[in-house]
RNA sequence: GCUUGCAUGUUGAAAUUGGCAAACAAGACGGACUUAAAAUCCGUUGGAGAAAUCCUUAUAGGUUCAAAUCCUAUUGCAAGCACCA
């Protein structure tokens, strides 16, 4: 029987011998496999941590088994508000919580047998960590990407603190459940916009699922068309726009910009209804982002009376609108409508009864019926009512009219990204200092290098100040310095980084923890090259896995590291959720703690059961019965052991039941196909408890390949048998093709595509046997009354489907 | 609203990518062992039918010798984006 006591006795042995210790530069093919590491919060390992982790543990156990040097780091990326609101809430310092979580989440991990190096452990807030996460921001403030802009942040003036968007859902705090509050805010940003052409072209790199893939290049969101130099009537200026549809310009009845735009302050005094314009501009800014979303149904507007725009390409002159649906910050804050071929125009076009011109028509030529909708199904169109375009196709159209702007120089093509600007800053304690001066004089100066780290100070009171100030600004010990410049009186940047710096670039200081110099040796960088292999779940995919892209590629680009793409191959594990099939939180309280099940069932079990629950990628629920399947299936492996016998019993059938499933486990694993490879060792299992005695040469194997999942089961009984050495060392079983081939294979045969008879055919035969054995098959006759044989289609040792008419 | 996925027994799921649908497991039922229970072991288990056989992968069509798998439409569910010009 399998028991607890199992696991803790090779949990001993292997924390002793530091056993999946990886060490830099030894002579072997490295593999590097990555977990996103956790945050510790107070409620401890989740069973979706487990699941998560579970893959590539697998994979590092087999790979180490083959040989291979193995990077399977862990780490805490411990910086964050949850962290930072119990230390508030019970006067604790954020420190003593952190320290006491990470021990909680070491202990955890221990117990279900992960193969951690241990020695490589990280602590994103750890000064030695964090030194280097301020380095990286200095270099990215060095080379022009690290900026500061004002921008609207969310604020809670109840628990004066500013929140990040996904703490701020639905327009009311997290904590509070109050309204929050658009706040205008000076504060850092990263220039990720820079970065985005490298970070979609890279996603041909690299192997990412494509809904990894897809989701990132949505995020990104980038679109080619062309700016337009549309004039102001009896004006000197332009108004930019951004259209994707140059090629309907001579379809545009109006002209449409937001309630921002500063082309209305510039002439206010020629615009005759400037008040009632001022007016929507204040009802828009009151609308949160979430309103405007709410309302986007009803489209709203104010007609400029007194302005008028002029269409470069035909000269006539068009209405101008103030509206919110277009936005200030995506293009250039203005549009030319075109309704007939857009919803939204349309829908505002209807609204306010503004004209409307096809230009574009199917390849029928039919009119389109515009007073119900708008004809956006462009794909195949043709340009009409377009004089220079008429008789075009869309994508000539396009070509010819930026073609056209170009060489007359009213407008030229252009690229637009959804991607904005990274907001860098968060108003509060537990963070990294941004390690920057503000210097009346010299204005931002940057910390030298060898004055990192710049520390937090350590303080009592990490409570956030007035008006989203940062707990920082109280502590004028820390915040009065000196200009490294000019040696003036100056004040520290009192904002800290968001939680997301830490992990941007964790999976690089695994390759080399401890090193003072560097954020890693060169030697170390050029040996781990970039991560093989990186596991997590699908809510970090537009977030974290941008941002440390974005990171590396800008390491890459100043020399630092070897690799433009710090992950090779991406995958991702479904969320578990509760036995009611509802996501398990603490509120529903279904949650499951991982330690219950290792404790009743053993670290094995739970293993055995987070793998076979289904596809990897795949949400499932948690199942006690399921769990008690597994616990079964490890108490059946242990009990093999009354089947051994020390004599040779040589069997053909095992034989090609043992190679069958090494190469089947073995393939699985590699497709991260967890469920399958336990579901063919199980069945191997039960062949193996249809003999009477078992030779030892029919179980090492299984127990070999099954150890990735269940280590310590494996172990126990390796050593029981009288295997040498430990079994996490020993070396991975071969499959010979060979022996996996029957004498005589059983094929179906179909009559007209039904299964109707089975021939028993020697394995060695070619399709022209095989149709001969079929057709002579006493069993076909039953079918042949009144009938012939049309066609036989062989499938080598497949099937057969004999058709008959 | 748009985009992308997904839909298979009572349940979790398999199906070598177009080739025997339901492997493996859970549950249920029956049997052995036991004073009894648990554990263990052995059977049965998609539906209809006495059987031969027929039906069955959300629904309706289509392509094919052959469809859970490919195509079209519909329905339901999930995720992402959300006035992106």
């Amino acid at each position: 029987m399998y028991d607890k006591k199992i696991d803790e006795k090779w949990q001993k042995i292997w924390e002793e011998k530091n056993c999946f210790h990886a060490v830099t530069g030894e002579d072997k093919k490295k593999f590097y496999a990555l977990i996103e590491f956790p945050y510790p919060s107070g409620a401890g390992l989740h069973v979706g941590h487990a699941r998560a982790f579970m893959g590539m543990e697998v994979l590092s156990r087999k790979k180490r088994m083959e040989g291979y040097n193995v990077l399977f780091p862990i780490g805490f990326d411990a910086f964050g508000l949850p962290t930072e609101n119990y230390a508030m809430k019970t006067n604790t310092h954020p420190r003593v919580v952190t320290d006491n979580n990470i021990a909680t989440f070491t202990k955890q991990l221990k117990s279900i047998g992960f193969s951690f190096d241990w020695d490589r452990v990280i602590d994103t807030t750890d000064p030695n960590y964090y030194k280097w996460t301020q380095w990286i921001f200095l270099k990215l403030f060095e080379h022009g990407l690290a900026y500061k802009d004002k921008t609207y942040v969310n604020y809670c003036p109840k628990c004066r603190v500013i929140l990040a968007n996904e703490e701020s859902q639905g327009g009311v705090c997290d904590r509070c459940d109050s309204e929050i509050v658009q706040m205008e805010k000076e504060v850092w940003m990263l220039k990720i916009t820079d970065y985005a052409d490298k970070l979609l072209d890279g996603l041909g790199e690299v192997n990412f699922p494509p809904r990894v893939r897809l989701e990132q290049e949505n995020w990104i969101g980038r679109s080619y068309g062309a700016e337009i130099n549309f004039k102001v009537n009896n004006k000197e200026d332009v108004l930019t726009v951004y259209t994707t549809r140059p090629d309907t310009i001579y379809g545009v009845t109006y002209m449409a910009i937001a309630p921002e735009h500063p082309i209305l302050d510039k002439y206010k005094d020629e615009i005759s209804n400037y008040d009632e314009i001022l007016n929507y501009r204040k009802e828009a800014a009151k609308k949160t982002e979430f309103e405007r979303v709410e309302l986007a149904k009803d489209k709203t507007g104010v007609k400029v009376e007194g302005l008028e725009i002029v269409n470069p390409v035909t000269g006539d002159t068009v209405p101008l609108w103030v509206t919110d649906y277009v936005m200030m910050g995506y293009g250039t804050g203005a549009i030319m409508a075109v309704p007939a071929h857009d919803t939204r125009d349309f829908e505002f076009a209807k609204k306010f009864n503004i004209d409307m011109i096809q230009v574009v028509a199917n390849k029928q030529g039919d009119k389109v019926d515009l007073d119900k909708e708008a004809y956006t199904d462009i794909e195949d169109g043709i340009l009409v009512n377009s004089d220079i375009l008429n008789g075009l196709s869309v994508a000539d159209a396009k070509n010819k009219i930026i073609d056209y702007l170009e060489d007359n120089k009213l407008g030229k093509a252009k690229k637009n990204y959804h991607m904005k600007d990274w907001a860098f800053a968060r108003q509060r304690y537990w963070g990294e200092p941004v390690p920057i001066i503000k210097c009346p004089c010299c204005g931002l100066v940057p910390l030298k290098e060898e004055d990192l780290p710049l520390e937090l100070p350590d303080v009592k009171d990490f409570v956030p100040g007035e008006d989203g100030e940062s707990p920082l600004a109280k502590v004028d010990s820390w915040v009065n310095v000196k200009c490294p410049k000019c040696g003036m009186d100056a004040k520290r940047e009192t904002d800290t980084m968001p939680q997301w710096a830490g992990s941007s670039w964790y999976f690089l200081r695994y390759m080399d923890p401890k090193n003072n110099d560097a954020l890693a040796s060169k030697e170390a960088l050029n040996y781990w090259q970039q991560v093989d292999c990186y596991n997590g779940g699908m809510e970090h995919v537009t977030r974290h896995l941008i941002y440390s892209r974005f990171w590396h590629r800008f390491l890459y680009d100043i020399g630092v590291v070897p690799t433009a793409e710090p992950y090779a191959r991406r995958s991702t594990q479904g969320l578990i959720l509760a036995s009611d099939g509802n996501k398990m939180s603490k509120s529903k309280g279904n949650v499951v703690n991982p330690d219950d099940i290792v404790k009743e069932y053993g670290a094995d079990t739970l293993r055995t059961y987070i793998l076979f629950i289904g596809e990897y990628g795949m949400a499932a629920p948690w199942s006690e019965n399921g769990v008690k399947g597994a616990k079964k299936f490890l108490d059946r492996v242990m009990r093999i052991e009354s089947l051994i016998t020390d004599e040779k019993i040589e069997s053909k059938e095992l034989d090609r039941e043992l190679h069958c499933v090494i190469k089947k486990v073995t393939q699985d694993y590699e497709d991260m196909k967890y469920n399958t490879a336990i579901a063919a060792m199980m069945s191997y299992v039960n062949v193996l408890y249809k003999q009477e005695k078992v030779s030892k040469e029919y179980v090492k194997p299984l127990l070999q390949i099954l150890n990735p999942v269940a280590p310590h089961v494996t172990e126990e009984l390796w050593e029981k048998l009288g295997f040498e050495g430990y079994i996490f060392e020993s070396k991975w079983p071969e499959y010979d093709e060979s022996k996996m081939i029957a004498d005589e294979i059983e094929i179906p045969v179909q009559v007209n595509g039904t299964v109707r008879y089975r021939i028993s055919v020697p394995s060695n035969v070619d399709e022209k046997a095989i149709e001969e054995i079929a057709k002579s098959a006493e069993a076909l006759k039953n079918y042949m009354t009144g009938k012939e044989i049309k066609k036989v289609i062989v499938i080598k040792s497949k099937i057969v489907n004999i058709v008959l008419g």
